[in-house]
DNA sequence: TATAATTCCTATATGTTTTATAGGAATTAT
DNA sequence: ATAATTCCTATAAAACATATAGGAATTATA
């Protein structure tokens, strides 16, 4: 399963895409609108900003916005970034990589190994091509929108 | 990614299954051949009995042994029975299913949980259907041995 | 029948991660 | 100036995962 992390990052990405029309977005905003709690939610913001993903703008009338087209911003990468690897074995995984330690016998032969490799090829087939765009609600975003 | 509780009873399982001439088996036994901690092990081989997968003998030459043919134990059961969910939204669990919290639309028009979906079907479509003796490294596994 | 080897069972410890909050500094618009 | 915001670091609280303890019960067999 997801964290309450990646889930709520999800959707205050989704949120933010949704609002394109209404510039800086504050935190408590999207807490309110999403019921995330808000202190949590900062933080997630900071990594998301500091990912390249978010823009922000201290100050009055501050807040936060998408940096690239929704269709820009890889869904994979949100959620590597917040729950680490997609795989579900060390030993399968192409970011988060580290052998196996339990069985005697050569990785290449694992047929352990093998399926779950089936596994993680099956989700990134879902996954990789797929942007925030594709999460949203919206079906109208402008072409070339960003802020 | 999988829990260790889950890795380590997939290499249990499959150590029982490879070593099915031996009779009963011995947690110490899997656990040293395996680097598995023995107690936590022991916790686990527990749990799997009750779930009606393993059978035990106690007392001395006591010990585990498959209840079923390794071609009968399904892999999402053992994965389910350990780590819970397959799926990766609470709002898309066949069997953990929970309503979504955090956004205001109705869960079937909701793309975030359609694409998830997605996922969790594929990765089903992997998995549904193996068993046990797929993720062994035996292929000369006899076609009606149950102890 | 005594002994050793095992499972059985419940409790608890320990560690780690996740989730959440606190609070003040810096920034910005008005 | 003031108010509304992000920024940042630290920490608290809760939950969960991992691991261990220890004694009771069971069983084979010397």
């Amino acid at each position: 399963m997801l964290s309450a992390k990646a889930q709520y990052a999800i959707h205050a990405l989704t949120y933010l895409g949704e609002q394109y029309q209404a510039g800086y977005i504050p935190i408590n905003q999207i807490a309110e609108k999403r019921k995330i709690p808000a202190k949590f939610l900062e933080a997630i913001l900071l990594e998301l900003r500091k990912a390249g993903v978010l823009g922000s703008k201290a100050g009055k009338n501050g807040g936060y916005y998408l940096l690239r087209h929704p269709r820009e911003i890889e869904m994979v990468q949100i959620l590597r970034l917040m729950d680490g690897p997609i795989a579900l074995l060390p030993c399968v995984s192409k970011k988060f990589y580290e052998p196996c330690r339990l069985c005697p016998y050569p990785e290449n032969e694992c047929n352990i190994r093998r399926i779950f490799l089936e596994v993680r090829d099956a989700t990134l087939q879902v996954i990789e091509g797929k942007s925030l765009l594709d999460l949203m609600q919206k079906e109208d975003y402008p072409d070339d929108f960003v802020i």
